[in-house]
DNA sequence: GCTATGTCATTC
DNA sequence: AATGACATAGCT
């Protein structure tokens, strides 16, 4: 037996295990996570070393192969659990050991510790000159520079000592042993920022919340299931949430809170240190890496017992981790898009079972899949049907787009939506134009021969920026607007599509004396834009803010009364079979904005499709109606979470060779057709079939047991291994997508 | 030929 | 990161 190790030293050569014979004695004691004592080195000197991997395949030449010196009895810290999860990652997701360590153990890179290491001079002034003189005389020139560097400083960091000075290691230990410098060791954290004078406050809860937070807590008493709680936006789930914190802290462990990034605005952080004061720390992407590390190292060493932030704050060491909430459990951001692809939401209730902690989803609008759990019992169901100051919901209204180009309206903004807006601006209130989709301009296309302006190097339109370029949103390819057709030389070249850019020029026309803000990826790109922006229309500096997804979440305005989908149907034809779920989560949500204050809210939703049972659902705020339609499809297409999919995304440069391959991959993997009766479908390209230049191809197996895909996964990764051909090819798996 | 120092590859 | 192997400069 074997086990593979990942070596407690920081530097980038070692990041990779180790292979060791794990010896009969300890066979039992010796998996994944468990903290081992190793011979490291020529010296082989002992260190610390994590087990990853046990496996009876030697992949390293056995009779160089050194043994486990012993099992550390106090290997059961926070870092191994991490391994332990870090090993089902790897396993469920598809990726290599170090990568998912990566995600589970952050930034043990570099700045681990900084000025860990200081050296100073030992003996007195005198002695040191003499030392020195003597060094000077012997031609010692690496002894002298240090000296001449400790006579000078007093103090030396380690860094310097062996960067700048060019010290060896063992030089720097032979003056140690003559006694001439002492090497210290501390430990120094940097300040992460802190908000002073925050008085703490509590608020009360209102009965529907009450009983809620008494229903989990009694919960909790009975089994381990998560708990789901669906609540209507500005039903005041914040408050629950705290309210199960301070349970979990008052038991003396710690609490880690999931929020979408875009979501972690300084409301929402305010809101917390209200109630907890110092024992809260903020992860945000805006922390730089050493300064990210000193927060997982103030939860490690119990300084903070709650942690808030995005779904990389689900790998807090805490070592006694009591909750994990995730807010907004719905959000496509907690997918990850690098490998490993990993769900926060499962690998948030892997973490709790595998640590004996608690899970809370909260959403507005559930995902699927967790709704179906909850459905079949393996979750329990709380659910907060009343808006905290008790306002009303807003009332919907869907204008159907195609009558209004029979009456020859071909504006983007039909008729009722301008009467609503200028009643909206009539009474000073504020209102916001979503545009339901990602990116943002449009299309050149020849009006003459039909082509459309593509980039080169990507299988995507370009769009048309208002700097008058032409921009390729994959890879960034750039280059000036047309002015004729290349193909055939036409100067009839037309715009398509519209974008917020397009949208805001319109509305000022319509109405020129209305303030407007722009929130895009053109508006935000400057630092901290995106909150500024959010910031200036919380001030009333304007009147109207358009945009994107991006505006729908976070920020609450209570002067906004009217909403405005303009096209509610864009992300419906996404060729995801989670179109339906994110329109009627997003028109939910964008819903959700209008009247958070006094006045009642408005929200006129355009559609092409105004038939369609996610905009009908979302009219009504009616979940249940659209959960049942939506589950309905999903079992008749065994998609999840009526079934588990594996997807098998592959790039490469030549779209003949990845095409040759990918036949071959899709035979291996018939194989097993008839054994475990999976469903294969593709391959296919991609919806982009290139970027940057490479080809991309995907194949979908389906089946509903997700364990027999983890093992068709396991099959392809050994295939491909063995087979040279693949070498050219990229692979990456992904799970229900 | 010896020592102090610098450079480099290696770590299961 | 830390170590040993090896190369090289400057000395007796």
């Amino acid at each position: 037996m074997f086990a593979n190790v990942i070596v407690d030293i920081s530097h980038e050569k070692l990041d990779r295990t180790f292979q060791y014979r794990v010896p009969e004695t300890f066979s039992e004691k010796v998996k994944p996570g468990v903290v081992v004592e190793i011979p490291f080195g020529k010296g082989n000197r002992l260190i610390k070393g994590y087990v990853v991997e046990v496996t009876s395949r030697a992949e390293f030449d056995e009779k160089k192969m050194k043994e486990i010196h012993s099992v550390s009895t106090d290997g059961i810290g926070v870092e191994s659990r991490l391994i332990a999860l870090a090993s089902w990652i790897r396993e469920y997701y598809g990726s290599t050991m170090i990568q998912a360590l990566k995600t589970v153990l952050p930034v043990r890179e570099k700045e681990r510790r900084k000025e860990q290491k200081k050296l100073c001079l030992k003996v007195s002034r005198e002695e040191g000159e003499k030392a020195r003189e003597f060094f000077g005389q012997k031609n010692q020139k690496a002894r002298l520079r240090l000296m001449e560097a400790l006579l000078e400083t007093e103090e030396l960091s380690w860094e310097i000592a062996t960067k700048k000075l060019n010290l060896s290691p063992a030089l720097i230990r032979t003056m140690e042993e003559k006694g001439l410098v002492k090497v210290e060791s501390s430990t120094v954290y940097r300040n992460p920022i802190r908000l002073h004078g925050v008085q703490q406050e509590k608020k009360e809860l209102n009965k529907e919340q009450r009983q809620v937070v008494e229903g989990i807590l009694r919960c909790w008493k009975e089994d381990a299931k998560p708990c789901l709680l669906h609540g209507v936006t500005g039903s005041g789930k914040t408050e629950v949430y705290m309210e199960l914190i301070e349970a979990v802290l008052a038991e003396g462990k710690q609490a880690i809170v999931l929020i979408p990034e875009i979501a972690l605005t300084y409301q929402t952080v305010l809101r917390f240190y209200r109630r907890f004061g110092e024992r809260i720390s903020i992860l945000n992407s805006r922390l730089s890496k050493g300064e990210r590390f000193d927060q997982y190292e103030r939860a490690r060493t119990e300084q903070v017992d709650v942690i808030i932030g995005p779904r990389s704050a689900l790998f807090a060491p805490f070592p006694n981790l009591g909750l994990i909430i995730m807010d907004e459990e719905h959000e496509p951001s907690y997918k990850s898009e690098s490998v490993p692809r990993y769900h926060t939401r499962e690998v948030a209730e892997k973490r709790a079972s595998l640590e004996g902690a608690r899970v809370v989803f909260g959403s507005a609008t559930p995902s699927v899949e967790a709704y179906r759990k909850a459905e079949r019992g393996e979750y329990h169901l709380f659910a907060m049907k009343k808006r905290v100051k008790d306002q009303p919901l807003p009332s919907v209204e869907i204008v159907d787009l195609k009558e209004e180009l029979k009456e020859g309206n071909r504006s983007v903004l039909s008729r009722r939506l301008r009467e609503e807006m200028a009643l909206c601006l009539a009474a000073r209130h504020q209102m916001m134009l979503f545009l339901n989709r990602r990116g943002y301009a449009g299309f050149l296309s020849c009006r003459s021969c039909g082509t459309v302006l593509k980039c080169p190097h990507c299988d995507v339109s370009l769009s048309v920026h208002s700097n008058g370029k032409l921009v390729c949103h994959y890879c960034g390819y750039e280059e000036p607007k047309k002015e004729r057709c290349p193909k055939c030389g036409s100067p009839f070249l037309r715009e398509f599509g519209i974008g917020t850019q397009q949208v805001e020029r319109i509305v000022q026309k319509e109405f020129p004396g209305a303030r407007v803000l722009r929130m895009d990826l053109d508006t935000t790109r400057e630092k901290d834009g995106h909150e500024k922006i959010l910031e200036a229309f919380a001030h009333h500096e304007a009147d109207i803010l358009i945009g994107t997804q991006m505006i729908v979440k976070g920020h609450d305005f209570p002067d906004v009364t009217l909403v405005g989908v303009l096209a509610a149907d864009l992300s419906l034809h996404a060729a995801d079979y989670r179109a339906a779920e994110r329109t009627f989560q997003l028109l939910t949500q964008a819903a959700g904005r209008a009247g958070r204050g006094d006045v009642p809210g408005r929200v006129v939703i355009q559609t092409y499709d105004p038939d369609h049972y996610s905009i009908q659902a979302s009219k009504d705020q009616d979940y249940q109606m659209f959960y049942q339609r939506e589950i309905l499809y999903r079992r008749i297409s065994v998609y999840p979470p009526e079934g588990a999919m594996l997807a098998i995304h592959a790039s490469g440069t030549d779209e003949g060779y990845l095409s040759v391959a990918m036949d071959y991959l899709k035979k291996f993997i018939s194989r097993f057709e008839d054994k475990t009766g999976i469903g294969i479908i593709g391959p296919a390209d991609e919806t982009i079939a290139k970027i940057s230049d490479h080809y991309r191809k995907v194949l979908y197996v389906k089946h509903e047991d997700e364990k027999v895909l983890t093992m068709i996964k396991e099959k392809v990764e050994q295939y491909m291994e063995i087979n040279e051909g693949f070498r050219a090819v990229h692979i990456q798996f992904d799970r229900n997508e």
